[in-house]
DNA sequence: TGTTAGCACTCACCTCGAGAGAGTGCTAAA
DNA sequence: TTTAGCACTCTCTCGAGGTGAGTGCTAACA
């Protein structure tokens, strides 16, 4: 991979690419020299444009049409070609003004930003949720509901809060659950989710084993926010944008991504941070599921309390204005932390 | 609308509707008499269908093709003609096999019924999770989360439960807040949230004037609960299905439907529950959205402590085996409210 | 009077071939 | 090393002609 392409060869890739890019339409060497100025032949560009298929960084759909960017191509375009874009003042202003006048509670933050990031990129928007998982356990309290029930509810130190109802086993008192209540909480404070195992709650259980019952339900609402499934969603936005794009003109393809977009569980694999990187661009078939291998996709992540918490993302074909992605991508995970720590969070 | 039909022209109609479902093709006066007893040649058919599209039950696509029923026909056919047709032992096994293994708490319900709904119609499902504003207020209280902030809890009497964050004012104590709750709690316990209006809320500020901003905080929290906003979420199942149906072949029409379903505010208005009907059939172009008038939606209400409380829906072209979706929905809520019970609501 | 056979006609759909256009690879000259 | 010239390839579009399903009408029939 340390081989370099010589400088015209980069322009003549990054022509084509950025043409392509505009126009979805194979390129050929007419084309580049016409609309770039490199003082050179249709020849010259043809014999490169041979070379540069030969190295992988170009393919051809068939003999005689143009060329288009393979996997590689655009992976070198991304690393080392493009010049970076920033958003204009106008998508910024628009940016800052939806959340402005569209979110007036903390719930509305994760839907509107997937609404709000299709719009401004017109591709398909992912946001995941905060993950309980990274998060740390504040408390967890019983509130009264009725004679044979009680409510559970858990808080986390960045103000999460899961809530489950449980029965109430016969002979339990209110003060025998605000006892258990204390025992869990002296164990777990200041624990995050994903370090309460199995060990600990072992531990726990010898502790509160007189009332075995109530405590295996109140552990279920522990356990759940180790696992996922709930707490987490994943909003889509733009999904109808897949349609606007040549390359999926073809219901077929359309299909396939559609289907893939409503398993949660793939989503969450996908979306779920696991790398520091603030902007990571994945190309065609650099992605691991099939589905979506001749997509492009750009994920950002977001903090609550300086935490990593959470991911935005955009799904679109590999032709993708990548520039201008990456910066709206920064741009939109930085307002959103702030409008988190706007909500308290 | 006190028009009959003869007997003949009632066959011949439902013939020509059973046939379309099944076949999604025109249906020519041959056809029929192939397929269907009658007892007449194709002439005889030919006139009858004549008459029938005169009276509007049938359309024409163009002059030389056979049959397609219209909005009325297919109404007339929901209302008189169908057979009920109920589920197979097979299907009803596999719904309450789903509820079982893939159902652990109650927050999957609702999407896991949208998966289940899609998988069994093969059409589009919907489903709108519990309003709140049906349910009516139980209590709010307050809990400690730092030194600056509190959680403010609210619980309705199903076991749903909101919270938020409140910012602390200065010079306010634990006290005060126990306090507030408390004359909140008197003025509104047993009301339905659809009930806490201005006026009451007045009522309740003279109150509290002496904490306002505190107040206007916590009553935040109840007022996001009469609208239409949060809590109430709408899960989509199967939108892949369109894709599978010959009426949508053509991506633009999907592309209609499912920018359509990311509308969350229209899905609200379609599904909010209306009437008191069980299970609702909407046709072509009785549905109120564009969007959709090439569809049909059946409805059907799921309730929470016997009451009306939420929504399920299958949305798929016209040409719907209508008799079955209507056995389907009807065995669907019935096990939703079910499980439901099962979770303690 | 209701039903049926016969027949001319309509219209969507499929296939095929011709022509245009864009682009390539190769060769030979500059 | 670059460029001009040229034959070749492949896709796309368009129109013509043929096919088949289905209709409406008319006239004969029970």
């Amino acid at each position: 991979m340390a081989m370099t392409l010589d400088e015209r060869k980069r322009k003549v890739l990054r022509a084509i690419i950025d043409d392509y890019i505009g126009t979805a339409e194979p390129v050929g060497s007419r084309t580049i020299v016409r609309r770039y100025e490199l003082g050179v032949s249709p020849a010259t560009i043809r014999n490169e444009m041979a070379d540069l298929e030969m190295l992988g960084y170009l393919e051809q759909p068939h003999t005689s049409a143009g060329r288009i960017p393979s996997a590689k191509g655009y992976r070198f375009y991304v690393d080392c070609l493009m010049d970076p874009q920033s958003l204009s003042a106008h998508e910024e202003a628009l940016i800052r003004q939806w959340y402005d006048t569209r979110v007036k509670e903390v719930n509305q933050v994760f839907q509107e930003s997937a609404k709000l990031l299709s719009r401004i990129t017109h591709h398909v928007s992912l946001v995941l949720t905060p993950q309980i998982s990274q998060c740390t356990f504040k408390y967890l309290q019983f509130l009264p509901f009725d004679e044979r029930k009680v409510l559970g509810v858990m808080v986390t130190d960045t103000g999460l809060v899961e809530n489950k109802l449980i029965e109430i086993p016969a002979g339990i008192s209110m003060v025998d659950l605000q006892h258990i209540a204390e025992v869990i909480n002296n164990q777990l404070t200041g624990l995050r989710f994903d370090q309460i195992r199995g060990e600990l709650l072992a531990e726990l259980h010898r502790q509160v084993i007189k009332h075995p019952l109530l405590f295996q339900t109140s552990l279920d609402l522990l356990r759940r926010t180790s696992q996922v499934q709930r707490g987490e969603k994943v909003f889509l936005g733009g999904t109808t944008q897949l349609f606007s794009q040549p390359e999926f003109k073809d219901p077929e393809k359309v299909k396939a991504i559609l289907a893939m977009l409503e398993e949660d569980q793939l989503l969450y694999d996908i979306l779920t941070p696991a790398d520091t990187e603030e902007v990571h661009v994945t190309i065609g078939t650099e992605n691991k599921f099939s589905g979506i291998q001749q997509c492009s996709m750009v994920t950002a992540t977001y903090a609550i309390h300086g935490k990593t918490i959470g991911t935005i993302a955009v799904l679109g074909p590999t032709r993708m204005e990548y520039a201008k992605m990456i910066s709206v991508m920064q741009f939109m995970t930085r307002q959103l932390t702030e409008v988190l720590k706007k909500f308290g969070l």
